[in-house]
DNA sequence: ACACTGTGCGGAAACGTTTACAGTCCCGAA
DNA sequence: TTCGGGACTGTAAACGTTTCCGCACAGTGT
């Protein structure tokens, strides 16, 4: 006979749904039915699950996968998956995830363009059946790859306003870092503050620009001059933030400093108190982001909380959504920011438990 | 006719391997060795890679992966991802993982018991290749679930040396505590302290339970009695740790206060500074994980590094290599711990950027 | 007695790959 | 001329599910 017609045996390997219907004497199909919940007599249940106990059958998920044409999985791609910012971001969406019964799956970009491209055009590869994409900067090849995804993406960022008319609706979750500033120099302001330094990140990053505007405009809206001599670039980490205060510092008398995010907060702390200052005295001290740093600061550091957690789960949720109807107009929604005031730019020189 | 052999036609969806092999005249057997680097003519090859190129062809990752019987995909758990410990612990295997093709699946357990072993289970899913697991607590549901885990598992923390006769290797890294918590008593017996207090965490945790063993032991080691008043229990957060430290403060009097984690440290900080007390003068700090928490605080903290980045990266690299030869002799890692002094038990106010 | 409906079941297609196997063709050697 | 072998190619099986469809059978109403 020519058509040697090999009938499935699997044996050895771990047990499948076949090896649950032979040994409970149906056929797949029914086991399947079984086993997913579906109508089966009486009779016939009890065999499956018998079977299927006996042998301790476990559903590949790979398989239901390929045919269900879904994964269960999200993915999360941010710069650095250390950076506190980031951290509550995930933890928020992890958590919203696995309460919908999907796994996350985290990807550091190293805010590495190509990667990030490469990420987004590795969706077509469906193994995954969403992304949150948190990127640090965002350019035309971001757009670009965006409108190809073939499958929902998140973006935690400001995307521009005129994006190219497309096909494609992409969720969009932002922060207010314009307003969030506004927040930090009115604070200071009525604290009676007046030269007012900036320790910003990179002005080619979406929160570098963004808050340096919001700089701007917030120093116009209180009527105050605009000193090139406060401002000073760093990137968003600790020791940037350290050594650009201390530049500042140097050059510059400050009453004030606001930094562009926590790090950068603390280091901006660091440089203060060995340069003899007292924090929240001399020089008051405003971070932003309010990562659990703050809190953990000394003296505590006062914060402009722009919801990194919130803007998590705003995110997931939104992915989540889309998910079970993928035609829904495209949202976007913007978190509030709320200032936090702590030591670093007040009063009392820690605070109390609640 | 009765058997409506219908063509598969793959119209509409993406493309698939079937749609390039169509497209170039070829078979889809030939599409998918040219698509795989494996032989084929120049003819066939530039007409397969033209037919993909030009439709776009990216191949589905679920469908090579039932094929492959592989997922490229690695899961780490933990209790909390949003622990510095764990942060730096995940950063370290996702970096690991990358390098070596693997994306990372992450899972926050809240230390619960059911939830891990669950997890444990669901690995028979086969829906990664791997898992790197966290338990705070190792019970013998832990072990048993373990046993029976059908895919490679590396455990970071202390699996008990009588493993049960088990057929499956497990790979373990483990931290020192023990010796950790010597270093940082001797260091502080140099430094002239006699009253060292010890704010733990949970008893009944892997790392609460040894780090009370390696104070109990350097207690003896260096001479000094066991004062139970000097020792509070708290759990490894920043307001327990705080708490504890007050309610220390108020009845002891001790010159020196050990802190089972840094987020408890900083807390302790926090609490000595409440009451009034010099922390490196009156009283001496030294924390335990030497997180980025132990740089920013102020002053900064003197912490014992557990090496948990060093764990992460070890642990992906056992569950690599276990991958690659499944039966290798299960391999048992122990990372050396080493003391960071920082002002909060030493001299400087505040260490110099190098 | 007959048509009709509904329930349960099994065969087989489908998801999209990779690869074992067997066949075709061509070329050079005997 | 014939044969062996190498290089390519195509057919089909396999990975493990879910589900469409047709069939058998029982029960109900006329």
């Amino acid at each position: 006979m020519s058509r040697k017609r090999l009938q499935r045996t699997d044996s050895g390997g771990p047990p499948t749904v076949r090896t649950v219907a032979a040994m409970a004497g149906v056929s797949i199909a029914s086991a399947s039915r079984v086993l997913n919940g579906h109508g089966a007599s009486a009779e016939t249940e009890r065999r499956v699950r018998e079977a299927a106990a006996s042998v301790g059958y476990v559903p590949n998920a790979v398989a239901r996968s390929l045919q269900a044409q879904r994964t269960d999985m999200l993915a999360l791609a941010v710069e650095d998956i250390g950076n506190p910012v980031y951290v509550a971001m995930m933890r928020a969406i992890e958590e919203v995830a696995a309460d919908a019964g999907y796994r996350l799956q985290v990807h550091a970009t190293g805010a590495d363009v190509a990667g990030e491209v490469e990420l987004l055009d590795g969706l077509a590869r469906r193994y995954v059946d969403g992304l949150v994409i948190s990127p640090i900067r965002i350019t035309d090849a971001h757009l670009t790859a965006l409108g190809r995804a073939p499958t929902p993406v998140v973006v935690v960022g400001s995307l521009p306003d005129d994006m190219p008319a497309t096909k494609k609706p992409i969720d969009n979750v932002r922060a207010d870092s314009h307003t969030g500033v506004g927040l930090a120099i009115r604070h200071l302001v009525e604290s009676g503050r007046r030269r007012i330094g900036f320790v910003n990140g990179p002005l080619d990053t979406v929160p570098g620009a963004a808050r340096r505007a919001g700089y701007l405009d917030a120093l116009e809206a209180e009527g105050l001059p605009f000193d090139p001599v406060l401002v000073e670039p760093a990137d968003f980490h600790y020791a940037a933030g350290r050594a650009a205060t201390r530049r500042l510092l140097d050059r510059a008398e400050p009453d004030a400093i606001l930094c562009a995010n926590d790090l950068i907060a603390v280091g901006a702390l660091h440089a203060v108190l060995s340069a003899g200052k007292r924090v929240g005295e001399d020089v008051a001290l405003v971070g932003m982001d309010d990562t659990d740093l703050a809190e953990m600061a000394f003296p505590q550091l006062s914060s402009v909380s722009l919801g990194s957690a919130e803007r998590g789960r705003l995110a997931a949720e939104l992915l989540l959504a889309r998910l079970a109807e993928p035609t829904r107009p495209a949202q976007r929604v913007t978190v509030a920011p709320t200032l936090v005031v702590r030591a670093s730019s007040g009063r009392t020189a820690i605070q109390e438990i609640p």
